[in-house]
DNA sequence: CGGGCTTGGTTCAAGTTTTAAACAAACTTA
DNA sequence: TAAGTTTGTTTAAAACTTGAACCAAGCCCG
């Protein structure tokens, strides 16, 4: 089959994507690592942990939630335990499973730090974005990543009889 | 002053970015790895190289549209110099700058390995998107970008009397 | 029950990137 | 020409990422 090109119009917005992610990522990197010390996937854990039922996740979840590898998760993990923001802690009912937990510490460096990550994420994008856009935004996003999500398992998925296993969790963490 | 958090909308929205971007950069970059052995920054060096007048392009302008530090082209262009797809240029004009220019090699490299990498990006990302979709995100990207560019030098462009020196490259590149 | 498969998580080693600071050479400009 | 800029590279140290190999625990089923 032949290639189906871009169009021009396809060809500037991916132009347009690639330009504007990669300057975003480097500006909340950059802020995050001068006001708070670490990147952004770092604080990117801290944040999923508050959120989170008693302030804890299964390593697994947590890994789905922030759409990297146990690999690379556990080393995140290290270090943050390293540096005493977050705790391991032993699964009850599957002990195979390892909690990472956000310890007060952690939440202490969230919360200093939180203001002036949101406030790069305000300036950078929201202040640019008209409520439609951001609408806009949110949709085309969903749509990407729910496509790129499903492809796993997508193919085969009519054959797993059980949906989902519950989690160590008190209660279901949304999103 | 008190710290302007994300509304309800926001907060949806820039998790389905991070989600979305994180997913499609790790899908791009999988694609390239396996098909063309190559990361998506070296592919994009190689892409940006093909469309310039002559196939070749100063060092920091190159830079400048990739939205990366001089340092980091360095440590790339050396890399597909290496490999024989790019080839270092003195300039003539100006002796300090020097051209990174695609050898054939690199151009049969490109034209073979552009048709998957188009083929990702077009499954990934334009077969989800309608084609309004696409101009929301032309436009919500090229705000983005704006905003980002401009930042660096905004305060005192006044200040600034000249506007950009010409490049060596016979012709200004778009974009 | 007891293999055999799956899942959760870590370890390990090897590479790859990235960064930042320091330089030298080439321009510019006053 | 002297001071200041811009270009591009070098360098060394960190930081990160990957993938394969592993182990332990849980599950499934005859």
């Amino acid at each position: 089959m032949t290639t189906r090109w871009l169009t021009p119009e396809e060809q500037r917005a991916w132009r347009a994507y690639m330009a504007a992610s990669r300057l975003l990522e480097d500006a909340i990197d950059r802020q995050l690592q001068q006001e708070g010390g670490m990147p952004h996937l770092f604080y990117s854990v801290l944040a999923y942990l508050s959120e989170a039922p008693d302030r804890r996740l299964r390593m697994t979840d947590l890994a789905e939630r922030l759409k990297i590898t146990r690999s690379r998760l556990t080393y995140v993990v290290t270090r943050l335990e390293r540096d005493g923001l977050v705790r391991r802690e032993n699964c009850r009912w599957d002990k195979r499973s390892s909690l990472a937990m956000l310890t007060d510490e952690g939440v202490a460096v969230l919360e200093r730090t939180a203001p002036g990550h949101v406030e790069t994420v305000r300036s950078t994008l929201f202040d640019r974005l008209t409520p439609e856009q951001v609408g806009q935004l949110e949709e085309i996003c969903t749509g990407i990543a729910r496509g790129l999500q499903g492809e796993d398992d997508a193919s085969g998925a009519e054959d797993v009889p059980w949906r989902r296993r519950s989690s160590c969790s008190s209660s279901p963490a949304s999103s």
